[in-house]
Formats: structure tokens, C-alpha cells, sequence
DNA sequence: CGTTGCAGTACCTTTTTTCATACTATACCA
DNA sequence: TGGTATAGTATGAAAAAAGGTACTGCAACG
């Protein structure tokens, strides 16, 4: 952890939520409904299975995301979010928002672009 | 760009954000004075030359930051937050701040942790 | 009796990101 | 005349992140 304390709090907020899948992850996880690992996997269609348990142990050590196993057979195991996962929220919201308008800003240029260009 | 419209957004939003070094640059920006590169350079003390220069044609590229050269020598180039970029401020915010309370959780938990193994 | 679904692990490769060091030209200062 | 500051570029190495494929054991389905 770096000591400049600005940076500090950079680094510990997006540690937390990058990595390629976190965001998606904890996007679906913060609908509310707790769900299994393939429930996930097929929610995230182009994640590996690899890259989604890393992943989730990842957010399970942080206490952001809780995980359950029921002792059964075939095996059942649920992932929700925690309490303080939700605290989250706020950022993944403005994160959302900003991407959208981001992404419609590009689609903008884009189209422009080609108006010029058929001119 | 993925073409899970979610996940875009997300993708969107971290790929402007992300790079070891992006909020921390934005963040000085932010603040709204115009600053020179070895300015950036020592408010950012471990970051590499070669770094920072990739850091600020990447938001220049996306027309967060604007670049201005003063044709002098030795010169002088002075980098400054755009209007577009400004719009970043409310998710740097959040990050901010959730940010810092995550570190402060974190140093609860580490001092609890202390308590106990003194008992 | 073969297939599918469940929740992973093991092992190895590739890609991406970051780091380290040396180098440029010019002007100002002592 | 040597050192410092300016804003970088070039090159190669290292580290981190992500991906790909194969494999497990058991049960239910057809």
C-alpha cells in the first residue's frame, strides 16, 4: 500500500472493484438475489471458470461477497453480497452512469464522423 | 468493446479510469489549476516518466485532459482538465470516498486483531 | 449406458501492464 | 565550463493479469 494517503484511497477503492469482472460481479450480486456459481458464469458468458472463482475469492476475502455451501450432492453453492458489499453501491452506480454517457458520447463522435465523411 | 451493454458500461467507465496512475492524475487536475509535467511529476513521486507520459496521451486521446505546448525553449507544456473531464468528477468522488472508509475499516479490523493476540 | 449439470482445481501459455535505465536538445545559473 | 531544469523517447526486462484446456466425483435424466 502506497503511503501518500491521496493515492491510498484510489488504490484501495479499486482494488476492491477492478480486475476485468469485479464490477459485473458485484453489479448482479447487488440485484439482491443471492446466486449460485453457474448462475454467474452464464450471466457473464465470456468468463472462464478460472477467472470467476479468482475472482469471487477475491471479493470473499474482502467480506464484500459471502458464499454458502450447502453440503449436498450434486454440490450447491450461493454467493451473495454482504452488507458492507453494499456499501459499494454508490460507486458502482456513479461508475454505471458515467460509462453509459461515455459510451453514448462515443456513438455520437462516431456518427459524426461518418456524416463527414459521406459528404 | 463487449457487446453485453452492461458490461460495456462498466468497461467504458474503468478503461478511462484505470491505469495504475489515471485517477491520481485526474484527481490533481481536478483541482482545476493547469499544471506542467514535472509539476504532475513530483505531486505523483513514484510514478516513472515513461508512465506518465502514457497515462496523459491516453486521457488526452479521450479528451479528458487538453495538452497545450508553449513553443518555447526549454519548453514548456502545460496539461489541464477539460470540460468533458470534469464530468468524471462525481464518480472520482465516490471512489474517494469510499475509498477512505475502506481504508479506515481496514485499520479497525487490524487493530482488533492486535488487541486479541495481546490477550 | 451415455450425457448433462454441479462447483470447482491443476497446469501451462499468452497478453497486458508496469518498471528501469539511458538518452535527446537547449537554456539558464554560478 | 559544468550542473540543472525542461519534456520527453527508446529499449529491454519484469511482473501482473487473464486465458485455455483438461480433469474430478457424483447424481439425475433419457
Amino acid at each position: 500500500m502506497p503511503n501518500n494517503p491521496v493515492q491510498c484511497q484510489f488504490v484501495a477503492a479499486l482494488d476492491s472493484i477492478v480486475g476485468k469482472w469485479k464490477p459485473l460481479i458485484l453489479y448482479h450480486l447487488l440485484q439482491g438475489k443471492p446466486l449460485r456459481f453457474n448462475e454467474l458464469r452464464r450471466l457473464l458468458p465470456d468468463i472462464t471458470q478460472r477467472m470467476l472463482t479468482l475472482h469471487l475469492r477475491e471479493l470473499e476475502e474482502e467480506e464484500l461477497v459471502r458464499r454458502v455451501i450447502y453440503p449436498q450432492v450434486p454440490p450447491k453453492v450461493e454467493y451473495s453480497i454482504t452488507e458492507y458489499g453494499m456499501s459499494l453501491s454508490p460507486v458502482l452506480e456513479t461508475l454505471h452512469r458515467w460509462g453509459a454517457a461515455h459510451v453514448e458520447r462515443k456513438r455520437l463522435i462516431q456518427e459524426q464522423k461518418e456524416q463527414a465523411d459521406t459528404d
